[in-house]
DNA sequence: CGTTGGATCTTCT
DNA sequence: GAAGATCCAACGC
């Protein structure tokens, strides 16, 4: 079943990064179809969030898609060479995001391993947020694209694969030292036990 | 095992 | 000019 704007366009950035854990992010490049099981997301909390782009209300060409309605894409390139794929979250004007930091492949792994040079599947293949971008397929190209169209290049389904609260782990986010307080926020969420799940670590929780 | 540095685009100083 | 929501290969133990 796909996730619908009613999914997406909530308040609660921490509750819909949780929820995301155990669905199916799936792409359908060119024809060619592959997705994976999210076990990793971080929220970005908008405009108070010191982590967020769009802390301070800041606009730019690169992070305009995030004010825009839930339900898109926003893709950027980090350290000039990683494309990191986000859901947009909240209503138009409230930039929230949650980044998907790793997904356990389902479908087609033959094809995301030839896009990542490798031969034989191994954690690495989509454990990490460029990682499972170059897996899927996904490029800046994508960002603002509608997840809302199961007919389209990026969506999200619920295929009943069912978390517990028990097996969620909550930690601070991943490579944001700099965010001040805000880096010690409990924003990142995973599976526990899953071998897919980055090996990115945040700070200590104070 | 752990640490280090290079790749190289967007944004801000 | 520097730093960043990263990854990987090349080292050293």
């Amino acid at each position: 079943m796909l996730l619908n704007k009613d999914f997406y366009r909530r308040e609660d950035v921490l509750l819909i990064a949780q929820e995301l854990l155990g669905k199916v992010l799936v792409t359908n490049i060119n024809g060619l179809v592959t997705s994976g099981i999210i076990v990793e997301t971080e929220a970005y909390a908008g405009v108070n969030d010191r982590a967020s782009h769009a802390y301070g209300g800041r606009r730019t060409n690169r992070t305009e898609v995030m004010y825009h309605d839930g339900g898109v894409a926003y893709v950027y390139l980090c350290y000039g060479i990683h494309h990191l794929f986000n859901v947009v979250t909240n209503i138009d004007g409230v930039p929230h995001a949650v980044l998907i930091r790793a997904v356990e492949p389902l479908e087609s792994i033959d094809i995301m391993l030839e896009r990542r040079g490798k031969e034989v599947l191994t954690p690495s293949l989509t454990a990490g947020p460029g990682s499972l971008s170059q897996s899927l397929g996904i490029k800046t190209a994508h960002s603002d694209v509608s997840l809302l169209d199961n007919k389209g290049i990026i969506y999200i389904e619920d295929r009943n694969v069912n978390i517990n609260k028990e097996q969620i782990v909550a930690n601070t986010r991943v490579g944001v030292a700099y965010a001040q307080d805000d880096a010690y926020l409990p924003y990142r969420f995973f599976i526990k036990g899953n071998k897919y799940v980055s090996k990115g670590k945040g700070l200590p929780i104070k």
